[in-house]
DNA sequence: GCTTAACCTGGACGC
DNA sequence: GCGTCCAGGTTAAGC
């Protein structure tokens, strides 16, 4: 074990690790965080700003953690920007240390595909179920084994039955096949080359394979690619942005052109740090949503989604 | 260019 | 206990 310091104003690993980003990454009740990132079994801990970490097989590697955490970047300066807009001025104060994270594009795309029009839970869930099918086993903490995320070519081949049925996934898990298929076939290291594209290059070519829409590329150009004007639009974004910046959408549906006049009101604001301004509103929305916290945290059982109708008045 | 329905599943919620 | 609704979307058809 290693320990490095980093002032907790400017990352905070609860906050980064539970905002949807990722979804692999397991809170243990000791306060411990246990992922797996690029074949490496991770363990981390945060103590105001003081971060003690472990890997395995490589021993402490810090190297890993410095890039997947983007830490050599500067979230003082985001923070200025934010405080351009009141609202995300306010979820800044609220979630200061949120960091964007710099992912392995194939691991984020797919995971991005099985999260289609599901909650959060079932989303970790499942990808949790296909990962100890096809994924590796590389280790084991606290009786709990470990996988990695599965290779392209591993879910190309997976059984479309067991992708749908046993994960839980439904159709989005024979989805994430068939988008595995697509990358599959593409030349080596493709994915990774459009870290070097230009956003809207790297946007065109995600949205060329069948069963990923224009949001699932740009999470995966925002949240693997280096897209810092990258804004996926949700159904949470959606909802902020309607009642906050364009109140013309009201009652409207998330059409091509709605979305694009979304991101754009995001570029405008906030340049190239929309997708991390996006992010701290998409938390603060979220978080509200599930009451307060996010299940990633304290789990879908320990939380309450925010109710549909009010309750009925009491006597 | 917009709306709508279908796509599977599990869990929350209302009754 | 049961039925309904909806969840970090995408696609294709119909208008």
């Amino acid at each position: 074990m290693q320990t490095f310091t980093y002032d907790q104003r400017y990352f905070n690993l609860d906050d980064t690790l539970a905002n949807g980003q990722v979804f692999r990454w397991q809170h243990q009740a000791d306060g411990w965080w246990l992922g797996v990132v690029e074949g490496e079994v991770i363990k981390l801990r945060q103590d105001g700003d003081t971060f003690t970490y472990g890997s395995y097989p490589t021993t402490d590697n810090f190297a890993l953690l410095e890039d997947y955490f983007t830490l050599k970047s500067d979230l003082a300066a985001v923070h200025e920007v934010m405080q351009r807009d009141p609202l995300a001025a306010d979820a800044v104060a609220r979630f200061p240390g949120l960091r964007m994270m710099r992912q392995n594009p194939e691991e984020c795309l797919l995971s991005f595909v099985a999260s289609t029009a599901n909650s959060v839970p079932q989303i970790a869930k499942g990808i949790d179920a296909f990962s100890a099918q096809y994924g590796t086993l590389i280790g084991e903490s606290g009786g709990k084994k470990l996988y990695t995320f599965p290779t392209a070519q591993a879910l190309a081949a997976a059984d479309p039955d067991f992708m749908g049925q046993q994960t839980g996934l439904g159709w989005r898990g024979i989805n994430v096949v068939k988008v595995a298929k697509q990358v599959a076939a593409k030349p080596s290291g493709w994915l990774l080359s459009l870290r070097e594209a230009r956003y809207v290059e790297a946007k065109y070519e995600l949205m060329q394979l069948v069963g990923v829409g224009a949001k699932i590329a740009d999470c995966v150009c925002a949240f693997s690619l280096d897209k810092g004007e990258a804004v996926p639009v949700d159904t949470h974004i959606f909802q902020l942005a309607v009642e906050h910046y364009l109140p013309t959408l009201k009652g409207k549906t998330l059409t091509d052109a709605a979305y694009n006049k979304i991101a754009a009101a995001f570029k405008e604001r906030f340049g190239n740090y929309a997708s991390l301004a996006q992010q701290y509103l998409f938390y603060a929305h979220f978080t509200n949503y599930w009451g307060g916290k996010s299940p990633l945290i304290y789990g879908a059982n320990n939380g309450s989604r925010t109710r549909r109708t009010p309750p009925r008045p009491q006597g």
